[in-house]
RNA sequence: GGGGGCGUAGCUCAAUUGGUUAGAGUACCGGACUGUCGAUCCGGUGGUUGCGGGUUCGACCCCCGUCGCCCUCGCCA
């Protein structure tokens, strides 16, 4: 092996040298991070992937080839290299504590330069200096630095105990089309013009929902994917227009199969890629008893305040707010902020206030819980045994404050569990090392599009109602559930799946329901309806957001800061410069004509 | 598609609210320096103030348009 490398080739890395290598002869390479010189002496510290080591030259050391500290001293920042030299311990106040080869330094006696880099457009620091634009321009260079480095690590570590993880269960990884076919339902599509098919399209996958469902009735049983997903929608700091799930699809199974398989996964992967340890079990919250208690459908569990309906304590009160909304059929509910009641003066009230009604409620009631009752907006409506119940409704103690909105009930849930966000951030109580997750089962299965005038799905087309037998989709249809569940932590929705419809003829009625005629049904999704004809096996599945997951383990801003090669909000590369112009030719090629006005 | 923020030296920012030669730190270049570790000290190079137009005696600053980046609402079955 020794004899395969060339003389300038690394024997060891960057970061792996210490004491007990001391007085051997070794080879690094790396890029200069930095440079120190000191006339007769000078310091490097060179970089690489595992770590930084300080190399060290002065001109009279023995055994040092001529020239070495000359070279040495007109190299910069970003140049690429390869030294020679000798272990050396260093002494006393010699040592870098904040580093792992901070007890030693490599004594240059050779050195060869790789390549010379030119001034970077930014400095390579751990903390971002240069502005986002400029690093996503120059990417390769972004990618140097040790939050990006560590990010692409931990990242691969983690999909490879995913894939370990769901091998060890028997699972199949499966390549599904990149090239496949448009759906007018969801997500824009990205398309891809057919040469040979004049006129026609292919699709990039939103997701690869049909092609798995079709390998379960293939007999293939279980299957995984880490799969590219492409969406044509506006992007935010959490989306990106591809992007990576872990997707994966079991026959034969219920809820529980699924969800104890990718709790299992989770916390192997976790684990196994970030060193993190999740508490188990998984909570598991009905849709709606999660919209009760947090005011929202992917609730953050690291702390509590929760959400307290005191409807009947408010329909007999004299406050008039409260009892006018129950007598419009409104209700009144409350969340409960532990000791928060010093932390919050009139004025930081006041914001809380413009906070909700920026959401749509009319106000917002407040009290802080005293000894002897409560004050603040609402007190004088609850004075002596009212006040005491009202506390003991909520659940209060001396030095809480308690926040109400009174109103429909939807409008209520939506201010209140945006508000327990906002307080439970201000009181510090979304630490981002803390992580907790649950499970939220059984959506509705339809929800009404006021613009278009018609239900919609909910979720995804294919997921089963709760109820099998179900005849007719018309009655009561906001109360019908699917078989939907959405994997949650610390408040971020990261999965998303459900049992699925395996019968033709239940299929059929949903999307018939929905007005999803016979020509468009075997247009858009023919081939899987075909398929469940000839024997589909009742199966179910998630997909979980590798980005997402990644970016919260982390503790990262947004999943661009856990993609090596990200597009802008505008879904614009700034290094590739993609997307861009083609050549009449290929257009011609292509017989595809632009009506696109030609930019300046 | 809507709303908000930002754009000044390679990079990060400042410029007394419209005033005369646009500054600082850092990077870079040169010099000094035998123990630094974001070295220090001395000196130097570096500007189409995103772009186009307008108002004004005078514009980084005000107005209109435009481009780009970020956040957000809509959107994302």
């Amino acid at each position: 092996m020794a004899s395969k490398r060339s003389s300038w080739q690394r024997t060891h890395t960057c970061g792996e040298l210490t004491a007990r290598h001391e007085g051997t002869e070794v080879v690094l390479n790396g890029w200069i991070e930095n440079h120190r010189h000191h006339g007769q002496i000078l310091f490097l510290d060179l970089r690489d992937r595992y770590g930084v080591t300080q190399v060290f030259c002065d001109q009279e050391v023995a055994g040092t080839v001529s020239g070495t500290f000359e070279t040495l001293r007109r190299l910069g920042a970003e140049d690429v290299l390869s030294v020679r030299g000798t272990v050396r311990r260093r002494e006393g106040d010699k040592i870098n504590k904040n580093r792992s080869t901070g007890e030693i330094e490599l004594v240059a006696l050779q050195v060869t330069v790789l390549s010379e880099a030119e001034t970077p457009p930014f400095e390579i620091l751990d903390k971002a200096e240069a502005n986002e634009e400029l690093r996503m321009q120059y990417r390769y260079l972004d990618l140097r630095r040790r939050p990006l480095q560590e990010a692409m690590q931990k990242r691969a570590r983690f999909v490879t105990a995913i894939r370990n993880y769901l091998q060890d269960n028997r699972f199949i990884d499966i390549e599904t089309p990149i090239l496949t076919k448009s759906t007018p339902e969801g997500a824009r599509d990205y398309l891809v013009p057919s040469r040979v098919h004049p006129g026609k399209f292919f699709a990039l996958p939103q997701s690869p929902q049909i092609f798995k469902q079709l390998c379960m009735v293939g007999g293939l049983d279980r299957y995984y994917q880490i799969a590219r997903c492409f969406r044509d929608e506006d992007l935010r700091a959490d989306r990106q227009p591809e992007f990576t799930q872990i997707d994966l699809e079991m026959s034969f199974v219920e809820e529980h199969d699924v969800l104890d398989m990718v709790e299992g996964m989770v916390i192997h992967g976790l684990r196994e890629g970030f060193g993190i340890e999740l508490p188990q079990p998984f909570p598991r919250f009905d849709f709606f008893e999660a919209m009760e208690k947090y005011g929202c459908d992917k609730p953050d569990l690291r702390f509590g305040m929760t959400l307290i309906d005191v409807t009947e304590l408010a329909k007999k009160s004299d406050f008039k707010v409260f009892a006018t909304a129950v007598a419009t059929g409104g209700t009144v509910r409350g969340i409960c902020a532990e000791g928060a009641a010093e932390k919050f003066s009139r004025k930081g009230i006041d914001e809380l206030t413009a906070f909700v009604t920026g959401l749509g409620a009319k106000g917002l009631a407040w009290a802080k819980v005293t000894a002897n009752g409560v004050e603040g907006s609402i007190a004088k409506f609850y004075e002596g045994d009212k006040g005491k119940e009202l506390i003991a409704a909520m659940g209060g103690k001396p030095g809480d404050l308690l926040l109400f909105v009174a109103d429909q009930k939807k409008i209520v849930l939506k201010a209140l569990g945006d508000l327990r966000l906002k307080v439970g951030g201000i009181l510090g109580l979304r630490d981002p090392k803390v992580f907790r997750c649950c499970w939220v089962l059984n959506f509705p299965m339809f929800e009404y599009n006021e613009d278009k005038g018609r239900w919609q799905f909910a979720h995804n087309p294919f997921s089963a109602p709760v109820d099998w037998d179900i005849q007719d989709f018309g009655k009561d249809t906001d109360q019908i559930r699917s078989r939907a569940y959405d994997f949650v932590m610390n408040g971020w929705e990261l999965g998303s799946g459900s049992i699925r419809i395996h019968r033709t003829e239940l299929q059929a009625r949903v999307f018939e329901f929905l007005g999803i005629g016979k020509e468009q049904q075997r247009a858009n999704f023919g081939f899987l309806l075909d398929a469940y004809k000839y024997g589909g096996p009742p199966h179910g599945g998630i997909a979980l957001g590798v980005d997402r997951i990644v970016t919260l383990a982390l503790g990262r801003e947004g999943i661009r800061d856990v993609i090596a090669f990200p597009k802008t909000a505008m879904a614009y590369d700034l290094m590739a410069e993609a997307p861009g112009s083609v050549s009449a030719e290929q257009m011609a090629e292509l017989q595809i004509v632009s009506t696109a006005k030609p930019q300046p």
